[in-house]
DNA sequence: TAAACAATCGGGATGTTACTGATTTTCAAT
DNA sequence: ATTGAAAATCAGTAACATCCCGATTGTTTA
């Protein structure tokens, strides 16, 4: 039984690469490839696929709402999702929308074959970065709904790390909040080790992710 | 005569995919593969390949600084960009840079065999949709909307503040470049004092708007 | 050739951070 | 009202980072 792909990626040279890896597995085969989100889902409808490899960053139709409506409108077809972003954000909104499987492009070629052959017996399939990012937003979300990433901080510590972002150094944030820079400097280590980040540049990289603060 | 080729790219599935292409082509063949700058320009010099093709966005060392170190400390090794940005500034400080031809990630892959090729009897390669941009840049000399990293920092300023960004210490820093911790300080300073930017936070919000670092 | 730039390094004063420990405040639950 | 947990506060000390000064060497440019 020969299993029927379709990729859907807006590079066609990755488009290309990926078809030329799948076409050495004699058990594979593309059937179509889509270049939007748009199109994936029309030919997800037409060629009933067994798998859609799919691209999260798209023009059209982004690749989530792509695999919810493929999830709506077809029966049987699995959607896997090849993303460069370990966001868990999009980790979880990709799963909402119904995708069997999560794929960094960090991930090696044979690590998709895995993930399909795993997907088709009914199974999820996760990056290994991935599994640990789900499973930790899931146990926050178990005791309640909380949406916010911020449970993690306190007020006070997002304000500090506000702050922070905002190019301030410890001394104007000790000013600024009319506390110690003693306090301030335990605020930050409090925050890096919540966060497992320790620099400036990924804390603030951090706060953009999280609207914090922006990029100007 | 076989054409030797390295590949860098930071995801190892589109390195996957385009070994797999390649190799089907009977006079190429990928004698290394790179997923970030530093390691691309030693691959360069250790293995004298015919053609690099390098991703623009690369963690350590972008793709623009790693094409120049190649020029300048190998001969005969040609450098194909390969890059999702159409962005008038990158190409342009690409091929100043040295590198030989400018393709798209939407590119076909036939269309790289071409761009190899050209490249190989010593003539430029640009995509079609780059072309036009080039043009316009060097027939009506168009002043440059914005002065870049590129026109402001040197090589090894930028190579210091991509680093800072990526969340590394000065004494990372100077461990990486095999220089002194005071050689990296008095980079840090120049820059600082060249953007004229006071801390790491507002630092790496530049580098991030300059496409130095990534947001994640 | 002189001037400017790029890359390198150092001394010394000051500021920041990591690590550890501790006190006070707040506030919800019993 | 008391207890317990979390939040917010602060300090000492060693290591590290930063600022401000100056300096050397090689390369490029006017």
């Amino acid at each position: 039984m020969i299993i029927k792909l379709i990729i859907a990626d807006d590079h066609k040279i990755v488009r290309d690469g990926l078809r030329a890896l799948i076409e050495r597995q004699p058990n594979m085969k593309v059937v179509a490839e889509a270049s939007n989100g748009i199109t994936t889902v029309k030919l997800a409808k037409q060629f009933l696929p067994d798998i859609v490899i799919m691209d999260i960053g798209m023009p059209d139709l982004n690749g989530v709402d792509a695999t919810r409506k493929i999830m709506e409108e077809t029966k049987g077809v699995k959607v896997i999702a090849l993303s460069m972003h370990s966001d868990k954000r999009f980790v979880i909104e990709m799963l909402k929308a119904g995708a069997s499987g999560y794929l960094l492009k960090d991930s090696a070629f044979e690590e998709l074959t895995v993930a399909i052959n795993t997907v088709l017996t009914g199974q999820p399939y996760l990056s290994p970065k991935i599994t640990d990012v789900v499973l930790k937003e899931y146990v926050h979300k178990l005791p309640e709904n909380k949406p916010s990433v911020f449970s993690i901080l306190t007020s006070r510590e997002r304000e500090v790390l506000q702050l922070i972002a905002e190019g301030k150094s410890t001394k104007e944030i000790a000013s600024i909040l009319n506390i110690s820079i003693k306090t301030v400097d335990t605020h930050r280590q409090q925050i890096m080790d919540k966060l497992n980040i320790h620099s400036i540049a990924e804390l603030t990289k951090y706060a953009i992710r999280e609207g914090l603060t922006s990029i100007d």
